[in-house]
DNA sequence: ATGAAAGCGCTAACAG
DNA sequence: CTGTTAGCGCTTTCAT
């Protein structure tokens, strides 16, 4: 019963062999005599024998865990993106540890401190309220890779959607629909918001090549971007009686609680207000109505991540520090469409 | 710049003593001068020292990991209960490493036979696709709990809820609000699900109980817990012809996509047809109407998970199989309530 | 209160 | 193709 304790010289003792075959064997080394192989095989399974991981881990310096630190698993942004991130990783054999930052500075300190040293061999981090000079301030050396933002000249590599482009795209969009009191909510003051700063930018850019002015009373800010914030920055931006016929949320949380307190104070949608999201999560998808959305690659994004970190690992930290884009869509549904079409 | 190569004698060294010193003040072992400890303090500040894990780990037989095997980390239930483990975890200075098993037998199979043997300390592990047998055939000894279900005379701990009970009082809310023909989404045809057979025996009790006639064209299966399942359940439930007023959904999940189709059809919520689900994840609050649900007290199972794990983990698993049943509560909002009051 | 040395289980050199 | 041996960095007796 006690399999805890079986080792590899147990397995090589029953096998008759030494322990360097046995390893051979595990590790799926070539030169074995498919007999030996067999015999140390059925050792194996007899003994129940599995590696113990920390011994091979300190032996060679790696744990094949990597760890993925994001503000908060049950925001569904995160929770995609960590799917994907566990099952790209798991392709290349390794195993995802989460960190849960809350989007707390130090906590997300800690993780560019890497505090876990020796236990993960690099990090996929979504940072929210590091500023770059933090980053640059980072003494490990760690890979780690970065995503969501463009970190201005970064020191590790980083994943990142063109936010400017993308909020640009949702912003003409319902300009194209003919509105032409576009607010947009989801605005931070905090110098590392740099999300919400990107999406403003993409929102303004439309507004001028729409032609239609900009108006500080239609630019809502949040705390956060969860659906309370989103349902009490609607009903900010309703009661400030600045009227709007559209509103672009700089992601889908804040959509659908903006959605909430349209549908609450009686508002049609997209027929008084027309609403678009960012980040394509799939309860957007169920809404009524149906939720706009820019759509990011989330696959492309999880993918590439765990390749550049992947290949960081092996390769030592020795090329410079690499920006890979990924895509993204416009989704049109009902929120600006309407249920006809 | 090469702090990954620092270890316990270059400490020692640089604060000229022993390796066993320097141990003793990173353990906070308790009789060390305040005078060592502070230049052991100093040293290892200078270089940078971080303790290797691993290294740690092989000696001491644990290695402060846990894993937390799910489904799958984006649905919403699951999401929020990860983020409630790890926090739990955290408070005892234990770090949570994610399995997705996406609910199929295989990998579930490989969780319960610990395929991370000496990696992780434990499991805390959400089944879905596993018999009562395939657990109970369970060769590995590491500590293990299991959630959400009762496991008939379970091999492990495990934290439930009473799922009968609960399913009971969502269907004799609905009952108790007039409603006399209350359907049931989520039924499944599988050995495996448990979730799925106790809640429809709750339903069923409930019938009775409000005096209600059982009608199996009420009770419609699902292949999956998911929004598009709900959804297409609905749709069958509708086109069968078989009215009904009000139908209670074995997850929010279900429920959402249920709502979603009684809106595209132009059904009233919850006038025309009630709805409530169970789950009480943060979508449902938002939806409009808002969704009646039955709330589990997660942070309950989370942390209760948590600290049978860890006693296990510290006591070795000398007691016997132990069960805790945790709390649930009826939410009443609008899908069944209405918007007034 | 601190030091010396053994050894956790494994892999990598090096031999043979 | 297989065996021997050293040592990864740490904690843990056992001394002192």
């Amino acid at each position: 019963m006690d399999r805890a304790r079986v080792g590899l010289k147990d397995v090589a003792r029953l096998a008759g062999v030494s322990v360097k075959t046995v390893s051979n064997v595990v590790n799926d080394y070539v030169h074995v005599t498919p007999a030996t192989r067999a015999r140390v095989t059925a050792a194996i399974k007899e003994l129940n024998y599995r590696p113990n991981l920390s011994a091979r881990n300190l032996r060679q310096g790696r744990t094949g865990i990597i760890a993925l630190a994001v503000p908060e698993l049950d925001i569904p942004y995160f929770a995609e993106l960590a799917r994907l991130v566990i099952a790209a990783a798991e392709e290349r054999g390794l195993t995802v540890l989460i960190d849960q930052t809350g989007g707390v500075r130090e906590r997300e300190q800690l993780v560019a401190e890497n505090f876990r040293a020796h236990l993960i061999d690099g990090v996929i981090f979504s940072p929210l309220a590091l500023t770059p000079e933090d980053l640059a301030a980072r003494m490990d050396d760690t890979p780690m890779v970065l995503l969501g933002e463009r970190v201005y000249e970064g020191p590790a590599d980083h994943v990142v959607l063109d936010n400017v482009a993308a909020a640009r795209e949702a912003t003409l969009h319902l300009a194209g629909l003919g509105r032409r009191r576009v607010a947009a909510i989801g605005a931070q003051d905090d110098v590392a918001a740099e999300t919400s700063r990107l999406r403003l930018t993409g929102y303004l850019d439309a507004l001028t090549t729409a032609g239609l002015p900009a108006d500080d009373r239609l630019i809502v800010p949040v705390e956060d971007y969860h659906r309370a914030d989103g349902a009490q920055a609607m009903a900010t931006l309703l009661d400030s009686g600045a009227a709007s016929d559209a509103v672009f949320c700089f992601n889908d949380l804040l959509a659908l609680g903006a959605l909430r307190t349209l549908l609450e104070r009686g508002f049609a949608v997209p027929d008084d207000v027309a609403l678009a999201g960012f980040d394509d999560i799939e309860d957007g998808r169920y809404a009524t109505p149906t939720l706009t959305t820019i759509s990011p690659d989330k696959a492309g994004i999880a993918g590439r991540a765990v390749e550049l970190l992947a290949d960081r690992i092996a390769g030592g930290s020795k090329v410079a520090a690499r920006e890979v884009r990924v895509g993204h869509q416009l989704e049109v549904r009902e929120s600006t469409r309407g249920r006809h079409a």
